[in-house]
RNA sequence: GGGCGGUUAGCUCAGUGGGAGAGCGCUUCCUUGACACGGAAGAGGUCAGAAGUUCAAUCCUUCUACCGCCCA
């Protein structure tokens, strides 16, 4: 392509389309297994199969997207290894709603067509969030892309349920659980959200057997009453001493109940009685179990008032709410309920159906946690398990010191069904498969029949093996031998219980191995004024918008710019992504200016022989040094955000504003089109892995080794010499430059057009045309300067009208002397001199010295002027 | 209630025990032979408040206020 063929601004969307399908038509992002080179392995955390891209994607994918390329680029064997989640109940939510739509139900069509249709839901929107990472960019090894319910992956879930089961790790039980009454299934701790909502506190009394007034106790939710097994009272209230054990009249039924003493009851809430109803509420049914109490339900699958358990009077079929209010009513006729104050409490709610959870006593599976918890922790506190940010790692630890037993069986029909048979009898049978599980029933129970459980596995169950399960465990694949387990685990910390901690928990258990040694975890995005995004509030914005505003690079530029180390939240600003555009356009101009030399560019990209470079040349080949070791060193902390902040400022400030304005000059002719192109290219190969295809795109189109920057080499400082002493001339110069500048706009001077500047004669002569060229100026010989040139640069003046310049130099020495003064009070202070490290001492004398000689200097030229005036 | 963050320029945020920084926005100027998605200069801050440690605190400690996240 020629220069003339380069458009003037940057066009995204004429390159990244066909550029990603290079990228994977070359088969740039695929890798084997090579135990020859060391792994580097990132286990993508698998979205949603039928989700899409949001932001989030932008901050949690993208710096794994930017290690796998860095660490291609090192050499190493990396892979990004892809994947989806069927995400049963979020995925069966929106196809249950699809089908009644359609007047169809998950029952109407039977479990086998119900399934039918939730694959083809799941391959009509599967492709969507994985093409939506192609436009973002990210280049994962699609090759091996994998789905949660892919046979393999299926096979690691069930080969893991039955080992689990086998040690005793998982069983049947039943216990207080989570109910959706709405999608008809239990949920675990992780998937209800609990929100803060003013509700009523009734007080209610509940006489004594023989008439007496008995107890009044305060409760939310009046309904649960038909259930009431006790009323508990804390051991030490001194109120109700007298009362326990005594018994009391539930008022609806006249069902008489014991009043026990219980350490669970706070004696400040309410009137410090509660009413116990173990079957429906987390509290109560813990102090059911101390006391050995009925737990009778009250509900039914709907959270219906039902009468299978308990006599529920004449509120059978009633619906929760609506019970509510006729027991209220009810309560109220009789003058059983005394008082009802505001409160606030915390509901649960489903997470994805947004109905409010029901505690329910139910028959589930569970997996023991305790044992798996024990080395998972261990891992945290020995240190082979790091966080970062580390302050994280409490997060994980707390949630695992007080771990309770996970409920693993859902009732959808989408997802892994449990590997468990029950015989007429209801002896269960474990089993991989079905041929299997005959196998057992016809050894252990004399060929009973066999009747499969309906219930399907938590999602969250095959996340858990996903590191492994990805690389063919429980197969013993070279993927697995070479890349388990993997390098860093990158997720937002909102998953660290539901998903970090089970990986955890199920590779060190099924592996012996913890899956990973660090933990990423990244911020959540939030709206610019710090706002959840969401669809209600109207305040979400889709990446893919972004991407056709401004491509793919800008927007990843413009979000990590935003992310900080430490940092718990980006407040999202979209011109950040803006500017990254900005970014994107100053560096094709520089490529194009590269390209326009006369001279034209090197067919082989070299640098030229020390001795032949220039200062600037010097300069910017030590600040390249400098910048590659320090964007690696970023890269390897995982700071993003300054990782991008250090490329941005070399690239736009130093390379762009002051080498390239420098290459325009006669002198810098010799070597210009080397130094540029290498200091170019090694930019580009630096920022690839933030922004993937421009840097391609500038790549190409410089003196280049190799057929793609996904696959060059990472860029060696060794081959860029450190020069401190040309560092320092160069910043010397470029203060000189910004003074001069800032002096012609306080004179008044044309901006352009050239204006005389007092040179010293002693100047060297390259230092002298940087100024004159910088400067936009003419020298006027001045007399010679002493010391060295960093002297003679600060004593470099604009000529302007004499009463200007006094002006400006009075001033110049009034804050000189108000310097000196400041330094000079400091180093009299005794206890500064004597307490103070010696260099912090020698520091501050060293610029005590610089003011006075500075100081000096202003007041002879001042004193010259004002002899000649 | 428990745990963890935050409070620095109009906005979004860096930062360090030794004279406060960036980007955007704002003001003024510049269509100089890569780029107006550009260049130059500039204005703007008792670094939330109080106390303490220190020769020295925006930075360390404690407390207070407000904001947020996670868990119960």
């Amino acid at each position: 392509m020629k220069n003339d063929e380069l458009p003037t601004s940057y066009d995204p969307a004429r390159v990244e389309q066909d550029r990603y399908a290079w990228w994977e038509q070359k088969g740039l992002f695929h890798e084997e297994p090579d135990p020859a080179r060391p792994p580097f392995i990132i286990a993508m955390p698998p979205p949603n199969v039928t989700g899409r891209a949001h932001l989030g994607h932008g901050s949690t994918y993208t710096p794994m997207d930017i290690l796998t390329r860095y660490h291609r680029m090192l050499g190493n064997n990396a892979d990004w290894l892809p994947g989806t989640d069927h995400a049963a109940i979020a995925t069966e939510s929106v196809l249950v709603r699809e089908l009644a739509k359609s007047g169809e139900s998950r029952e109407s069509l039977g479990r086998a067509k119900y399934l039918e249709r939730a694959w083809e839901w799941a391959r009509e929107y599967g492709g969507t969030i994985e093409r939506q990472f192609r436009t973002l960019g990210f280049g994962p090894d699609w090759e091996r892309s994998r789905f949660t319910m892919d046979d393999g992956l299926s096979a690691a879930v069930c080969s893991a349920f039955v080992r689990l089961y086998r040690e005793g790790l998982i069983y049947r039980g039943k216990r207080l659980i989570h109910w959706d009454p709405k999608s008809q299934t239990t949920l675990s701790d992780a998937e209800i959200d609990r929100e803060e909502c003013d509700a009523t506190l009734w007080f209610v009394r509940y006489r004594a057997v023989d008439g007496g007034d008995g107890v009044v106790v305060a409760t939310t939710r009046p309904e649960t009453m038909l259930g009431d097994v006790a009323i508990a009272v804390h051991p030490r209230d001194e109120r109700y001493a007298a009362a326990i054990g005594s018994s009391v009249v539930m008022p609806l039924t006249g069902r008489a109940i014991p009043v026990i003493a219980d350490e669970a009851v706070e004696p400040e809430f309410g009137t410090g009685a509660v009413k116990v109803t173990p079957a429906h509420d987390a509290v109560d049914y813990e102090i059911g179990r101390r006391h050995d109490l009925p737990m009778p339900s009250i509900f039914d699958l709907s959270a219906r008032i039902a009468d299978t358990e308990i006599d529920v009077g004449p509120y059978g079929g009633l619906d929760r709410f609506e019970a509510r209010e006729r027991i209220l009513a009810d309560l109220r006729v009789s003058g059983a309920l005394l008082e009802e104050r505001p409160h606030r409490m915390a509901i649960a709610r489903s997470e994805r159906s947004g109905e409010i959870v029901e505690p329910m006593l139910s028959l589930q599976w569970f997996v023991r946690m305790e044992s798996l918890a024990e080395p998972a922790l261990a891992a945290y506190r020995d240190g082979r398990l790091r966080f970062v940010p580390e302050r994280y790692g409490r997060t994980y630890e707390q949630w695992l010191e007080q771990i309770r037993d996970w409920n693993i069986s859902r009732q959808v029909w989408w997802g892994h069904r449990l590997p468990v048979w029950y015989t007429p009898d209801g002896a269960i049978v474990v089993a991989h498969d079905e041929e299997e599980a005959r196998d057992i029933a016809q050894r252990e129970h004399g060929g009973a029949p066999l009747t499969r459980d309906p219930d399907t596995l938590d999602t969250w169950f095959s996340s858990g093996l996903w590191p492994f399960s990805i690389l063919g465990w429980p197969a013993q694949t070279p993927e697995l031998a070479h890349w388990y387990p993997t390098s860093v685990l990158i997720t937002g910390g909102e998953i660290i219980f539901l998903w970090v901690a089970r990986m955890v928990m199920m590779g060190l258990h099924l592996l012996d191995r913890l899956p990973f040694p660090t933990v990423f975890v990244t911020p959540l995005v939030f709206d610019a004024h710090g706002r959840k995004m969401s669809k209600s509030l109207g305040n979400a914005i889709d990446p893919m918008d972004l991407v056709e505003k401004y491509g793919a690079d800008a927007f990843r530029v413009g979000i990590l710019r935003q992310m900080r180390l430490e940092g718990q939240e980006i407040r999202f600003q979209e011109s950040r992504c803006e500017e990254g555009r900005n970014f994107n356009n100053k560096i094709w101009n520089a490529l194009r200016y590269a390209r326009a030399l006369p001279e034209g560019l090197p067919g082989a990209m070299q640098l030229p022989p020390p001795s032949q470079r220039t200062l600037a040349d010097r300069w910017i080949v030590a600040r390249l040094r400098a910048t590659i070791e320090r964007t690696s060193e970023l890269f390897d902390g995982f700071d993003f955000g300054n990782a991008v902040e250090t490329l941005w400022r070399f690239i736009w400030y130093e390379l762009c504003d002051w080498y390239i304005e420098a290459t325009k000059m006669p002198e810098a002719r010799a070597t210009r089109a080397a130094v540029l192109s290498y200091a170019l290219n090694a930019s580009m190969r630096l920022l690839h892995p933030i922004a993937p295809f421009i840097t391609e795109e500038v790549w190409q189109a410089l003196p280049h080794d190799g057929e793609s920057v996904v696959t060059a080499a990472w860029p060696d400082p060794f081959e860029c010499a450190e020069d401190d002493a040309a560092v320092a001339e160069f910043e010397a110069l470029q203060r000189c430059i910004e003074r001069l500048r800032n002096e012609r706009v306080t004179y008044g001077l044309p901006p352009r057009g050239s204006v005389e500047v007092n040179v010293p004669r002693n100047l060297r002569d390259d230092l002298r045309a940087l100024v004159l060229h910088f400067g936009a100026a003419r020298a006027i010989a001045s007399d010679e300067v002493p010391g060295d040139a960093d002297a003679a640069l600060d004593a470099v003046s604009v000529e302007a009208p004499r009463e200007l310049m006094q002006e400006r130099y009075r001033r110049e020495v009034e804050r000189l002397v108000g310097e000196v003064a400041r330094s000079e009070k400091k180093l009299g202070n005794e206890a500064f001199v004597a307490r103070a490290a010696a260099e912090v001492v020698d520091a501050e004398r060293a610029k005590l010295d610089g003011y006075r000689s500075e100081l000096q200097r202003a007041r002879d030229a001042l004193a010259a002027m004002e002899a000649g005036s």
